[in-house]
Parts: C-alpha cells; structure tokens; sequence
DNA sequence: ATGACTGCCTCTGGCAGA
C-alpha cells in the first residue's frame, strides 16, 4: 500500500508544527504540499529529515511554492515548472518520480478577479496542464496529478453553489477546462469513490466557515489508468482543519495497491 | 454589507488567497 497525500498548508513557517504534527500522525508514503509562501532557502528540510522524509522543494518569495516529501527515499525530480510559457515564473509545478510512480504536485492558479489577467492565466495554466498531461498519459505508467486545482467541479463539491457563483472557482470556463481533463480519461479519486458530492477539502477561514461546515472540494487526485486500477482507497484528513493554527484546507489522499 | 481571516514581506498596510 502506497498512500499519497496532497495538502495546501497556507504558508510553511507559519504551518510547520501542525504539518510535522500531521506527517507523524498519517505517516504518508508521499506528501504534495502546495502554498509553501518561501523561497527555496527558506525551506525547513532539517525538520523533515528528522522524520525520515526526503524532499525536493520549488519555492517563490511570498506566494505560491510546491514542494514533494517521500518517506525514507528521495523523491526523484523529473521536472520543475508548467511547460508551454517560458515567462511563466511563478513556482506552482513540481514533477518526481517515488518507487515507480509518476508524481505530479500542482498549485493551479486562483484565477480572481475576472474577469481579467489573472483569470486569462489561469485558464492559460489549465490549457498548459492538458498538453502535459497528455504526455504523461502516454507514459503508460501510474501517474497521480495532485494537488490545488482551484476548481470547484460540480454543484455538488459545494455546501452552497450559488454562493460563489460568479468565482472563479466555479466559471463554466474553469470547469469545462477540468472536464477535458476527465474527458481525457483520467479519474478524479475523490469524485468516482464518492460520487453524491459533499465532500470538501477547503473551509475558509471567514464568517465560521469551519463551524458551519460550509466548505466545497477544490483540492484533486487525478489518476492515470495504471494508477487508478491500484486504487483502494482514498479521503480527506477533515479533523486537521479544525486544530489551533490550520491552513484553511485540509490534506486529501489516495491509496494504492502495492509497493 | 465596501463586512468577515490569515500569511507574507514590510512602505506594519497592501496584496493575495478562495
């Protein structure tokens, strides 16, 4: 069995005793974090080398950064950044390879306001994956594309879809970009082992989100065929979101047969 | 309801997040 976690911990200075406290507690085989908010000196490896991770880490002053941590082996890095933008600067793509599967950690830009700029990249980001991961795809190997998609998929990944409804979260174009994906053949863990919906990932930290569990899923496991005939299980580590200083989403992730 | 929180770097207020 072979557990892969994904977690936007919202910062890793700020993060980092809840996320040691949750590698200890979950002990995940391989851990996607998104949102790291440092650069890449200012990644505390120590700390996860005390708790026998390895890690390989694409960091960016201030915002945005992802990293991938492996359980007493080193994560082998097949590539650092989205192709298809040599301008694309920002640190929201980190690809390795971890006892024969193909790892994919991603942070898909937010995409507000729009419109405008930042939802035209956003868009330009999710267009971008798509060509990747067709290649990927070709590999025929298992391949898992994890991490923060900022995209809220249907109606039912939300406690109240009219709630965002003018978010980029969940614009037609933000969800027919994912649907291409699915379309493609890749399987949505989350989606296909819970397919009424109601399961979130995200709760915000305003207006008692939390405590009125008004939260909605925007954070994915895409599956390669090879990959999703190994699939026996897969969550959300819920109870982590409500501890004393928690990112605002909580970790999610698949198991798989083997290894 | 121009609301709400939180982290970052710091022009300790403005930006970004979702």
């Amino acid at each position: 069995m072979m557990r892969i976690a994904s977690y936007n911990i919202n910062g890793i200075k700020a993060r980092l005793p809840r996320l040691l406290e949750w590698l200890a507690e979950t002990r995940p085989a391989v851990a996607c974090l998104q949102e790291i908010k440092t650069q890449d000196a200012g990644f505390p490896e120590a700390e996860f080398t005390a708790l026998g991770y390895q890690a390989i880490w694409h960091g960016q002053k201030g915002f945005n950064g992802v990293a991938i941590l492996a359980d007493g082996t080193a994560p082998v890095e097949i590539r650092r950044g989205l192709p298809g933008d040599d301008a694309d600067e920002q640190s929201r793509y980190l690809e390795a390879e971890v006892a024969g599967v193909r790892i994919a950690c991603i942070y898909l830009p937010n995409g507000n306001p729009l419109p405008g700029p930042k939802f035209d990249y956003k868009l330009a980001w999710m267009e971008r994956l798509r060509a990747h991961m067709q290649g990927l795809w070709a590999l025929e190997m298992p391949v898992v594309v994890t991490g923060d998609y900022n995209v809220i998929p249907f109606d039912t990944d939300i406690w109240s879809p009219r709630a965002l409804a003018e978010d980029a979260l969940m614009q037609p174009a933000s969800r027919d970009a994912y649907g291409a994906l699915l379309a493609d053949g890749w399987t949505d863990a989350l989606a296909t082992h819970n397919p009424a919906g109601g399961v979130w990932t995200y709760w915000d930290y305003q207006a008692g989100a939390w405590q009125q569990d008004h939260g909605f899923r925007i954070d994915h496991a895409l599956l390669s065929p090879e990959a999703a005939d190994r699939l026996t299980a897969c969550g959300v580590d819920k109870d982590h979101r409500g501890r004393e200083k928690a990112s605002d989403h909580a970790p999610m992730w698949v198991e798989l047969r083997g290894q």
